[in-house]
DNA sequence: ACCTGAACACCGTTCAAGT
DNA sequence: ACCTGAACACCGTTCAAGT
């Protein structure tokens, strides 16, 4: 809460200074809590100020306008969501399919885990933003944990040598399009819920590492 | 201002009749063309209303609320889907990798070209409305063309035999999290834009297909 | 049975005025 | 330099009243 600042004698409670000590942080850590704690992905500015305690138009001293906070707060997420991938990367000792499909399914539960944050991490609102450095800076650090995996993966002869980027970028539609699913329940006619969510990112993860064909031995034919 | 509203003969013109004709088509064409031809995925119930000149409130007389005229204009997004991906899967002479690239690089295809509606069809939402039963008819039906794929590819033994289900489940998690991550411009600092939507659609449904393990031979290892 | 006008409780954003 | 109060132009939704 606040801070004493206390400029006079030691007054025991400033109660409100009329400055606040530094509200920018503040604003984030209350939207924060409330994506975190309260899934609350679509709230309102005006929100975010009552529970900071100021009016409804000290938040544009310090942020142009309401998606430049949603910003900083899904950066905050992307930050949170690479520590986990790097966590379960590090986990594993093998390189290849494990530490793949250990760093899936890590992706995967940090979004059923945090719903509201992945979805406001990846919402439209903030789409074309890409003038949002912050956010571009910690999505870019991200999607590198999944490019590293397959690196040492073809380092170490598991995965098949290729463009390292189109292995991640199908890798990354994989788990995103699963998170979504799951998160929004598309898949509750499938008998799928949350609940399911490691077990069907273990699964979908073995399958694109096993691949869809039948054939075992490389096809050379070239439609 | 209003209406002359001619009650009387054979008027040519019944111009505006206080009653509308059928108000609700009225209001589900308004929005599909307004989402469709102008990309605006988070269009106002009272523009809709008022392009449908009508007044705000009577939408409510049709509609439940706006979400659930927004779920019918995502039921024909869903629909449109559908077809297109038929038509992707008849073209196709042969069934498992052929049928399997084409119909996944159809549906990304569909969600660049229309990426207003796409979002609309799986946007937050609508997401824990699973009671609108339309959509989820429609969506079901999407969803079943590429199990069709699969199974059908599955008896003609190009497709590794397995649970049809997780397959499909895998696949559509696929070409889903692909195309939502092109049409928010996720991509752009892998040099990816919506222009290559197809080729990255093709090149993932072959990694897909392939598998990214470099094993040949079937791994027989359990982990 | 269907539609309107006016109202309620909200929004995001701006701006003069306060401290 | 930072914050407030009041305002502007909107929303979604409700409801008595009109036809």
């Amino acid at each position: 809460m606040p801070k004493p600042r206390a400029r006079s004698a030691a007054s025991a409670r400033p109660a409100a200074p009329y400055h606040h000590g530094d509200l920018r942080r503040a604003l984030i850590d209350t939207a924060l809590a409330m994506v975190t704690e309260e899934g609350a992905w679509n709230f309102t500015l005006r929100e975010v100020a009552r529970r900071a305690g100021v009016s409804q138009a000290a938040p544009y001293n310090h942020f142009e306008d309401k998606s430049a906070l949603l910003a900083e707060v899904a950066a905050l997420g992307f930050q949170s969501l690479r520590q986990t991938m790097d966590a379960a990367a590090r986990g594993q000792p093998r390189s290849g399919r494990q530490a793949l499909a250990g760093v899936g399914a890590a992706y995967v539960r940090f979004g059923v885990e945090h719903p509201a944050h992945y979805r406001l991490m990846f919402g439209a609102e903030l789409a074309d933003k890409a003038r949002h450095p912050t956010l571009q800076a910690a999505s870019d650090a991200t999607f590198a944990v999944l490019t590293g995996v397959l690196e040492r993966g073809q380092a170490s002869g598991q995965v098949r040598r290729g463009a390292v980027r189109d292995q991640a970028l199908a890798a990354w539609s994989l788990v995103h399009g699963l998170t979504t699913l799951l998160i929004d329940q598309r898949l509750s006619f499938l008998g799928v819920s949350t609940g399911d969510a490691e077990r069907h990112a273990r699964l979908a993860g073995m399958t694109l590492f096993a691949g869809l064909s039948a054939k075992t031995a490389s096809h050379r034919s070239r439609g």
